[in-house]
DNA sequence: GGATAAGTTAGCCATATTGCTAACCATATA
DNA sequence: TATATGGTTAGCAATATGGCTAACTTATCC
């Protein structure tokens, strides 16, 4: 069963393989059939396959078939996903890092007098 | 020989468990030594030093070591790793389908005629 | 010095991942 | 209808991953 959803575990995971994220940056231009991403690669087809299947169950591409090809699409909502975990935990960062530098210069001052 | 770099490969692969991701979100509030971190699981010791590890080698994390308490710290380099490509892909998405919108404009406007 | 606490290392096991080949549909095309 | 094209399925092999226990080192504390 396929993961729609795109859940982080999968989504990063999909995205930790260099063949993948350079199907995503082909995606990224426009669709494409599966033998015309598969063509840069040196892969066999089916090994190429499983490639587009785990991509798929992220939820950061989604494909169609229309008579004997099949479509690739890219689909937002699995970048989205990660790019918006990532932010939030780098905006709790940048968060602390303003209350420590706070914190420093209250220190520094108090020191000062 | 630890990956300081972080490549994308580490890095998403660091992001793809939800035990290394808790870690992270753990550690953007503040610096933790290993067993305060590994407090939250149930995991043995040697386990979540693996974690630990691969978080390292992903350029998420740093840590040092003072007595026999190891200290780990979030690095901001992986993220901004992970988040750049992400944020490149989408720039790039958005950017088609803002022709895309500008094509399709264009074709409705002369078809109106 | 002896006990305890904090990591660490080594090694084992089960499962997942990533590649392959061979064989097999299903749809166009000649 | 025969053949090629585009994709799929099944199954194998090597390696990686994620968990464990046992044993060990190195501080720190009493």
């Amino acid at each position: 069963m396929a993961n729609l959803s795109g859940d982080l575990d999968t989504v990063f995971h999909a995205l930790s393989d260099p063949t993948r994220r350079a199907v995503m940056r082909r995606l990224v231009r426009s669709p494409a059939s599966v033998t015309e991403l598969a063509a840069p690669f040196e892969m066999a087809l089916p090994s190429f396959l499983k490639h587009l299947a785990v991509l798929e169950e992220g939820g950061l591409i989604s494909s169609t078939k229309a008579g004997r090809v099949r479509r690739c699409r890219l689909r937002a909502t699995g970048l989205a996903a990660a790019e918006g975990w990532l932010g939030d935990q780098r905006r709790l960062w940048e968060r602390r890092s303003d209350r420590l530098a706070q914190y420093v210069e209250l220190r520094l001052t108090r020191e000062g007098r």
